[in-house]
DNA sequence: CGTGCTTTCG
């Protein structure tokens, strides 16, 4: 506790208290001392300084006390635009965007960190396409500069999306401004490159960089993962490793993401094991992920196991979801029921996400009674399930698909153009319709139109629609890409002579020539 | 003398 008075002390003037309390917002054990220092600042006459308010309310946004926020800031006798700011950014960090919106909407004056706190709000609440209007907003406010900050949530936000034009044109709009390409920038670049399809772009951006910090290689390690590169991305590793640079949780998983989409399972092992050996980094329940993944990818399943049972992290959903996936690509319904028993023993109401992919492997093996069983436990503790969807920019503008979808204006156009896609591919012999993996009890002709109405085929239909001829076709999608919609791809990519390259939840997946670069494995 | 914004993974 803070002595308010004693006879000796000197009485800290304003320019103490805005140390005082920024340093307290700097440290998250610190909220108590704030608060105090908020008494001694009442009691020594220093709320009207503007500086001294501001850093309090600032202090507030940071603990998430809105309330404490919001007093501040209604008693402060005069406000400029940090302190708008502070309080727009105090929302927008809360994820209270709409408030966050109507006080931005209303401030007296705005400038470039406004608007960046007001971007940076939509990017950390997934509003990307927000993000973007709103940066477009921006550059037709004359009165403000773009700075460092906008640019590299924009980035983020095309990456998100997958939105290439959109990333290509801040990318040639950052050469010709005036705002300076910092080490943040070039991160967020290779970023969004890698993450729009454009590992060569990411890798030509990184190529040119002489000085390179820990973000700019776990990047561009990342990148080449998530794009099944994972000999590129050990090969870049051991290379940040030989310059002396040390790797942080992330790289790790991104390098250990790279062994298991590519089936590197001894390199994978190596590394998971090493990490606190060499680097100091304990594994964090992620970290465990990865290495389940590699494992039960590869038909370990009952390495995977052990490794689960003998962790020292409580294993979480995404653990199980892990193991449960790699039992349903291996058709392992034994271990799939004993995992499904052992998550019901430790926790009987959070099991959620595990009925999905039960009920998946069940789908896979064709016991259509169990799938049943699965969905009515499903919907008894109330599963949510996440629908489908998928983007595709065409001319830079994002068009979304839902799974199912009867709400894009131009959707009958777009079915009967599937289905005429879907009826040559089958006809040339490249394509089965396969129900495996569709959740429902159906009859079979039922569950051949359900698949066909997955938000990443009507991507594509879309896109055959809307793009030249010989250009490739570019869809992300929120979920993982089901077995029957990546056969179709391939027939699509040999019949129609495209490259396709779908991002999925967990990797890109690029068809060219009746082929994916997963090989299968995914 | 002091205040507000941003990046790699889930």
């Amino acid at each position: 506790m803070l002595v308010l008075s004693r006879p000796n002390l000197k009485i800290p003037d304003k320019y103490t208290f805005t140390f005082v309390i920024t340093a307290c917002s700097r440290h998250p054990m610190m909220v108590n001392y704030g608060e105090s220092a908020h008494g001694m600042v009442i009691k020594n006459r220093y709320e009207s300084d503007m500086f001294v308010g501001n850093s309090l309310l600032s202090m507030y946004t940071i603990f998430s006390k809105m309330e404490g926020a919001r007093r501040v800031f209604d008693e402060m006798p005069q406000r400029d635009v940090v302190t708008w700011t502070s309080l727009v950014s105090g929302y927008a960090k809360c994820g209270d965007l709409d408030t966050a919106q109507n006080l931005f909407d209303k401030m007296p004056e705005r400038n470039d960190v406004s608007w960046a706190v007001m971007i940076a709000g939509y990017v950390g609440g997934g509003k990307y396409t927000d993000a973007l209007r709103h940066f477009n907003d921006m550059l037709y406010d004359d009165k403000v500069k773009v700075n460092e900050a906008v640019i590299v949530c924009v980035l983020s936000a095309c990456a998100h999306l997958g939105a290439i034009d959109q990333g290509k044109w801040v990318h040639v709009y950052i050469d010709k401004s005036e705002v300076a390409v910092s080490s943040n920038i070039l991160t967020a670049l290779i970023d969004m490159y890698a993450k729009c399809g454009r590992i060569d772009c990411a890798k030509r951006v990184f190529n040119r960089i002489s000085e390179r910090d820990v973000f700019m290689w776990t990047s561009m390690i990342s990148g080449l993962s998530m794009h099944g590169l994972g000999k590129d991305a050990l090969q870049i590793f051991s290379q940040m490793l030989a310059e002396g640079i040390k790797p942080d949780n992330i790289t790790l998983l991104g390098v250990l993401n790279g062994c298991s989409h590519s089936g590197l399972v001894a390199e994978g092992c190596s590394i998971f094991y090493n990490m606190e050996p060499l680097w100091g980094i304990v594994p964090k329940i992620a970290h465990y992920g990865c290495l389940i993944d590699l494992l039960g990818r590869a038909g370990q399943l009952i390495r995977a196991f052990e490794v689960v049972k003998s962790m020292p992290i409580e294993p979480d959903v995404v653990i199980w979801r892990a193991l449960l996936s790699s039992c349903r690509i291996h058709c392992d319904v034994g271990l799939g029921e004993r995992i499904i028993d052992h998550i019901a023993q430790l926790d009987p109401s959070n099991h959620g996400g595990g009925h999905v992919l039960l009920s998946n492997l069940y789908a896979a093996i064709g016991h259509w009674d169990k799938v049943a069983g699965a969905r009515n436990m499903m919907s008894e503790i109330g599963v949510e399930l996440s629908p489908g969807c998928s983007w595709i920019e065409v001319d830079g503008v994002i068009h979304e698909f839902f799974a199912a979808d009867r709400l894009h204006p131009r959707i009958v156009e777009i079915h009967k153009k599937l289905n005429e896609v879907l009826q040559r591919i089958s006809m040339k012999g490249f394509y089965i319709p396969n129900t495996k993996q569709v959740l429902f009890d159906l009859s079979e002709e039922e569950k051949e139109q359900a698949v066909s109405w997955h938000s990443e085929k009507l991507a594509v239909a879309f896109g055959l629609l809307n793009t030249e001829v010989g250009t490739p076709i570019r869809i992300v999608k929120n979920l993982r890409i089901c077995e029957d919609c990546h056969c179709a791809m391939k027939a699509i990519s040999r019949v129609f002579s495209r490259e396709i390259v779908v991002r999925d939840r967990s990797r890109f997946h690029t068809f060219r020539e009746g082929n994916c670069s997963c090989s299968d494995y995914w």
